[in-house]
RNA sequence: GGCCCCAUCGUCUAGUGGUCUAGGACGUCACCUUCUCAAGGUGAAGAUCAGGGGUUCGAGUCCCCUUGGGGCUACCA
């Protein structure tokens, strides 16, 4: 029986890399059918960020990944004082200052077959020292509470971040001294920065709540956390959950680390509105903007928005114009007020008010008053948007309606 | 410093001894399409597989060294 943990220190929101540590765990559990647990490590009482615990469950919930099973280490003193005591009673630790430490023995290699890579790594024990397993506070330290809880818990594959091969071999100690044991180990590449360190809070790696709030779609951002570090052997790319779980192999796991570059999550994220229905693409939008814009007119330009937008906030810059009246123009249309006019006349008489009608009527006019097509549209584009960029100006002018871009041309006209 | 891990286009990667004068994707550039911007289509540039030694008939693929990068080295996780 598969069963994978997840073990987070409420000490932040998670970013990228504890996400994808998290995404891998889930696939690698939901391919062999087996148990995906959730482990807050709140041992280290001093560093607890507030509302750090809802930021996990809450991420977690997002994208998708349901846990079987929630474990708070704070709650469990009593075993990991109870292990704590054992260790005392036959000698392999010791109490000093309060605190109780390992005994690092001699002359030992601790070694184990990592999956990531298929490789064997080891340690002398003679580089290594004691370390403390029960602080004096009475909170376990990671080593202890993390191996008490993967052997109770019956945990069978530890898929964890690159940075704790360094002290796997505490951990394999810990295991041998009680006689458990050992789970299989996974060590994942950590992710790395543009700079090539790190990712981490304190060089400005964004919370997985903070790409949602910038418009990233889960879909798209759960593939492309997957394929960091990850090749599936077919070579494929755009994937979704379920493929991804089928496909799935720690065989295929990187060894080096991978560098976070946010132009390829851009991409993705974009196709992967591209393939969102325009229905629940509306609802999407409207919720992404509180709400505060009505859903009838959203529908009416998702057809037209759909193609020319990366992320859900890139919405609103574009379309803004349907929902309010230009404050100022790109454009100094001071020398353009007779062709507006001539638009405007044009357009007053116009009785089928359908995009395909009015496109036509425009080349007439642009053909009539001898001005290139080009120019003429962006004049009349940023007349009625007040931008230089924007929709297919023909379809925005039929979902605007004629009342609105006439009033529009009137008062983008110079007095 | 010590210990450990890693090394294929700018980036994500395919590649597990011969089919690799290294494939795909993002990004970049050009062209087509075109009322702007996108999307779409076509094409191009971009990697002497970090460098040097081996092993082998044959190495991106195996071994060693060097270099470079990263991680750990707390009564943090």
């Amino acid at each position: 029986m598969v069963r994978v943990r997840i073990a987070p220190s409420p000490t932040g929101i998670p970013h990228i890399g504890n996400t994808r540590t998290a995404l891998f765990n889930f696939l690698f559990a939901k391919h062999n059918k087996g148990k995906f647990v959730l482990r807050i490590e709140d041992t280290d009482q001093k560093r607890i960020v507030k509302g750090a615990k809802e930021a996990i469950v809450e991420i977690l919930e997002w994208l998708g990944m349901d846990v079987d099973e929630m474990h708070i280490q704070s709650e469990r003193l009593d075993e990991y004082k109870k292990y704590a005591k054992v260790l005392v009673e036959s000698d392999l630790a010791f109490e000093e200052e309060g605190a109780i430490w390992m005994k690092m023995p001699k002359g030992k290699i601790f070694s184990w077959q990592d999956k990531i890579g298929n490789k064997k790594i080891s340690f002398k024990s003679d580089v290594l020292e004691d370390f403390v397993i029960l602080k004096s506070d009475g909170f376990p330290t990671y080593h202890l509470a993390n191996v008490v809880d993967d052997h109770l818990m019956n945990i069978s594959h530890i898929i964890r971040g690159d940075e704790w091969i360094s002290s796997t071999p505490k951990h394999i100690l810990l295991y041998e001294s009680f006689g458990w044991k050992l789970p299989l180990f996974a060590h994942l590449p950590v992710i790395l920065g543009p700079d090539k360190t790190k990712l981490s809070k304190r060089h400005g790696a964004k919370s997985v709540l903070d790409y949602r709030s910038e418009g990233y779609l889960k879909e798209a951002l759960i593939n492309f956390m997957a394929l960091l570090g990850w090749g599936p052997s077919a070579n494929k790319e755009l994937m979704d959950i379920s493929e991804m779980i089928s496909l799935f192999d720690l065989s295929d796991v990187n060894s080096a680390s991978p560098i976070f570059d946010i132009k390829k999550l851009d991409w993705m994220n974009g196709e992967y509105i591209r393939r969102t229905q325009n229905s629940k693409l509306k609802t999407q939008i409207w919720e992404y903007l509180g709400k505060k814009y009505p859903i009838q007119i959203i529908e009416k330009t998702i057809p037209l928005a759909r193609d020319r937008i990366k992320k859900l906030s890139d919405y609103l810059p574009l379309c803004e114009f349907f929902f309010k009246e230009p404050n100022k123009y790109e454009i100094d249309l001071s020398q353009k007020k007779d062709m507006l006019r001539h638009v405007l006349n044009t357009l007053k008489g116009l009785r089928n008010w359908k995009g395909v009608v009015l496109g036509e009527k425009m080349q007439k006019l642009a053909s009539s008053l001898k001005i290139r097509n080009s120019e003429f549209f962006m004049m009349l584009r940023v007349a009625i948007t007040g931008k230089k960029i924007s929709p297919p100006l023909n379809e925005s002018m039929e979902i605007l309606g004629k009342e609105k871009v006439l009033e529009r041309i009137k008062n983008a006209m110079p007095l």
